[in-house]
DNA sequence: AGCTTTTCGTAATGTACGATACAGGAAGAA
DNA sequence: TTCTTCCTGTATCGTACATTACGAAAAGCT
């Protein structure tokens, strides 16, 4: 069982590896240089081979110059290559110091206690949460949201359902006929009445899927509900009869599956959906502040 | 001079395509999309061995999954996972061009897309949460959820109820005598009479900071109990008479503040009750899972 | 020019890797 | 139970790949 390798204390990049070895190349390693650079890092994933075609030379050349960097093989350099990229991929202020050949550290975990690290793994599964979402399928469901001509029903699981309520309560607030299916399993029947076959279901559903609610929501898709899933990574059953599937990451270093990467979706829609409305949503909210106010509540 | 293949019009991503293909997957192959996801797409990028190992799986479970997503070979599915990652990480570097000549001192964010920017300031609000905590504080309010002795009650504002709500299900699951202040402001001097002054109260209370939440927590502090305030950085009024204040970052390029980093630091309170509670709390929830499937319910 | 040194590609080699065939075994049906 | 089907890992194979050896060509020096 290998353990991740830990390549010392704080190696430089390999780009700045190269800059340093520049000085001493032959021709044809500049040129292998600049090719690397120039793509930097995407050609350095490939093989010899499609390395070399692009830097019109030959293998040979490319371990060459590999082995000139500082590399013991052309495996090391990929692997080199790989940590890179994923740290960068996690942090996106350090974004491009490697090839700017800066001298600012990239951020070094091992240091860091557990808090730090829980606060890491949660700001890492938004960030991948927006990064392997689709645009086309955000905007389809902004669009479902945004539709106020057909009413809008939001389900939750157990933990779920808070997250659920959260979406209610805003979209509350931005449109109107949204309703959030609560209270015990055995009144949903009753709820169901109330949804025509051209209203839009939300439904969060996490792991431990409760058979109640995937019951629920397979029912209204067969009933031609347009259905929308918000789920983890693993994906619950309903992902067969969904229309729209936002999925985001829900692991972090606990006992527990995290739920803020589904609050964090959950808050983009939101944003979404008032950047859509624009003033009219504006002007909807202004007229609730007013009922509020005049009302003496809260 | 060979081409860059054109792969037709907008292959959809590797990603898209896993989620599509999940629902016919064997237990094993959900497990590789689940890792290939959760890293993505950093493990697709190393060898057959090396992703099989990291899944607990096979190499040729790997090559399965491969092919059941839509691939000719592994060499395929790396050459797309390697064009992806090419545009996602020129994309925001489309001005940037002359990398090395360009005298642009650092790389700023405005090439991304708002969606990407929304998930930047989230996980910024989370992980700047967790650098200003104190961890003498938290390790304080720890103490006092893991206090079974005494009773614990939590409230929360309009928005924050759902947080509060999160918070009192998952401790519910870890001790005793845990209370959620709910149901309309009326009913709130009834829910007081079952405070006792060595209780301990948790209330969220964030910007539109609400009278009543403030005139409860303070009558609360009055009465004796130990006060525990989850706010934003703006502090609400109740910090006067809080023992303990854990203030998160809210804002976010967006009508609406957020709820995000909230959420986290409740999460974060969770996982550090677990750990204290270590075995104990386990047995607990262990004890839990029996009565529930005994019950059949969910 | 002729000799030496450096540079670089061709060709050959060994191996690590992806691919495949197959069988043990679990899960489900009859 | 027994039979069937579907999973999934072990063992094997063939090949594409990194690597090495070598020699030709270029560059540098006297």
């Amino acid at each position: 069982m290998p353990l991740p390798q830990d390549d010392g204390p704080m190696r430089p990049t390999v780009a700045k590896m190269v800059h340093q070895t520049l000085d001493e190349m032959t021709p044809t390693e500049r040129r292998i240089a600049h090719i690397l650079l120039a793509s930097y890092p995407m050609v350095g994933l490939e093989t010899v081979a499609a390395f070399a075609e692009r830097a019109r030379t030959s293998g040979p050349s490319i371990l060459r110059f590999i082995t000139k960097v500082g590399f013991k093989s052309y495996a090391a350099f990929q692997r080199a290559l790989r940590e890179e990229l994923k740290e960068r991929l996690e942090s996106p202020l350090a974004r491009y110091d490697g090839v700017m050949a800066s001298d600012t550290p990239l951020p070094d975990d091992s240091g860091r206690d557990t808090l730090a690290r829980f606060g890491d793994a949660l700001a890492a599964n938004i960030r991948r949460a927006f990064d392997t979402l689709s645009r086309d399928e955000y905007e389809a469901v902004i669009a479902l949201l945004t539709d106020s001509k057909h009413a809008l029903h939001i389900l939750g699981g157990r933990f779920s359902r808070t997250t659920a309520s959260y979406l209610h309560m805003y979209l509350r607030e931005l449109r109107p006929i949204v309703h959030l299916i609560d209270g015990p399993t055995s009144t949903w029947p009753d709820q169901r009445l109330d949804v025509s076959k051209h209203d839009t279901l939300i439904v969060y559903d996490f792991r431990r899927y409760q058979p109640d609610v995937i019951r629920f929501a397979e029912q209204m898709a067969r009933q031609g509900v347009t259905l929308v899933l918000i789920t983890d990574i693993w994906n619950s059953q309903i992902t067969a009869h969904a229309h729209h599937v936002l999925s985001v990451p829900v692991e972090v270093p606990s006992a527990f599956d995290s739920g803020v990467a589904g609050l964090a979706m959950t808050e983009a829609l939101v944003a979404g959906v008032v950047d859509r409305l624009g003033s009219r949503g504006k002007r909807r909210i202004e007229r609730l502040e007013k009922l509020r106010t005049a009302s003496g509540e809260e």
